[in-house]
DNA sequence: ATTATATACCTAACAATATTATGTATTATT
DNA sequence: AATAATACATAATATTGTTAGGTATATAAT
């Protein structure tokens, strides 16, 4: 992701990007995290296909290939497994980031 | 901090945290995370002392120690450079968990 | 008195995660 | 014909944090 901010979310928000659209492949997942950040961010695919195979590897994904166009697209969508999973990741990050924001916005610790 | 989530933010937590304070000591800064998000992050020692040798190395902060109680403090400030990146650092922060939020909370996509 | 906890600093070896730099291949656009 | 977009991928390196340990003083508990 850009700005080497927030490293350690990519897994949650992959996770995240499954559970709402159900079925995606990698090149989409890159464009619609730039598309829901207005550009802001940006997921790396020397970053994305390493984190995608280790969660088929984890037993949270599992992969279909198709030929789109002439292209091999390679879908991924969650497990069982993988769905019980995003939810703990989800709560846990959830819970990061408020704390970050209590961090950030002194205005929030007085409120 | 706990649980493997948003690495690359004690830089800028520590910024944030000289920047309302004024002036810390490593220790004093594990407890404020600690306290600031009841219990829920925690930094390492192991993670904040060479971050904040870096940023001294970097020129953004400055050191003094003093002994109280017998026990040595090595108090932190914000220098010059220090308190303009802390600014910089901070919008970058505050913009990723804007973008995250965004991925993570579907309904303020539609808000 | 002794043990444990809290305060306060620190480093070394290792692991996890992402970046930079490439590479391959097809299709669409200029 | 050249460039950009689509679509996958890896290797070398850098960054960042974890695990595990170390030193030392002060205070509270047994």
């Amino acid at each position: 992701m850009d700005n080497r901010i927030l490293k350690g979310s990519l897994t949650t928000i992959i996770l995240k990007l499954l559970e709402d659209n159900h079925r995606m492949y990698g090149y989409e997942m890159t464009k619609a995290v730039k598309e829901l950040s207005n550009e802001k961010m940006t997921i790396t695919e020397a970053a994305l296909y390493p984190a995608l195979h280790k969660l088929v590897e984890d037993g949270l994904l599992t992969t279909s290939s198709e030929i789109v166009d002439g292209r091999i697209r390679k879908y991924y969508s969650l497990t069982k497994e993988g769905k019980k999973e995003t939810q703990t990741k989800i709560e846990a990050l959830k819970s990061a980031l408020e704390s970050i924001q209590i961090i950030l916005n002194p205005d929030l610790r007085n409120g």
